[in-house]
DNA sequence: CGTTTGACTACGC
DNA sequence: CGCGTAGCCAAAC
């Protein structure tokens, strides 16, 4: 499968991510790996490459019944990942309905509308964690940035 | 052993 | 935009 040398850690580490995510909103397997840095030993090149699968993986061994909101987190194209017809899909997106999001007729969330920002900068460095890459096309400005809108 | 199969993405038509 | 493909790895057949 596609997976780090030692998934555990690996994988404890994206459901503890996954687990910030707010009710309504969705992150994407790349932007959670984005915030995860390359274990030691892997490649810098080949961990980017590999590493939305592998968190990918991570997802798919949540187990049953826990509190990651698995369901929140979608691919870079905005659809779900599950194989379409699964129950697990249909499970999917019908939570991520009860919770506000919408799906356009191609079954696509929009980012813009929908994407999360990432948690705070301080619990990414409290837990040793990476800025993610933004899902949105226009990315949040920071503060300063945000006056001149006025 | 060779093939298939994954809850991925960026990129090129 | 939608669709196909390369890149990459291991486990299960």
């Amino acid at each position: 499968m596609y997976q780090p040398p030692d998934p555990a850690p690996f994988n404890e580490t994206v459901w503890e991510i996954v687990r910030q995510i707010p009710e309504g909103i969705v992150s994407t397997y790349g932007q959670i790996a984005s915030m995860i840095p390359a274990p030691l030993g892997v490649p810098p090149d080949q961990y980017e490459r590999l590493r939305a699968r592998w968190v990918g993986n991570a997802m798919r061994q949540v187990p049953a019944g826990s509190d990651v909101p698995w369901h929140r987190v979608i691919n870079s194209q905005g659809t779900i990942s599950i194989p379409r017809g699964s129950a697990s899909a249909d499970v999917q997106r019908a939570r991520l309905e009860m919770e506000g999001v919408e799906f356009d007729d191609a079954g696509r969330v929009d980012f813009d509308r929908f994407g999360w920002d990432g948690p705070s900068a301080d619990w990414l460095a409290a837990h040793g964690l990476l800025p993610p890459r933004s899902l949105k096309s226009r990315p949040p400005h920071d503060d300063a940035t945000q006056l001149n809108l006025f």
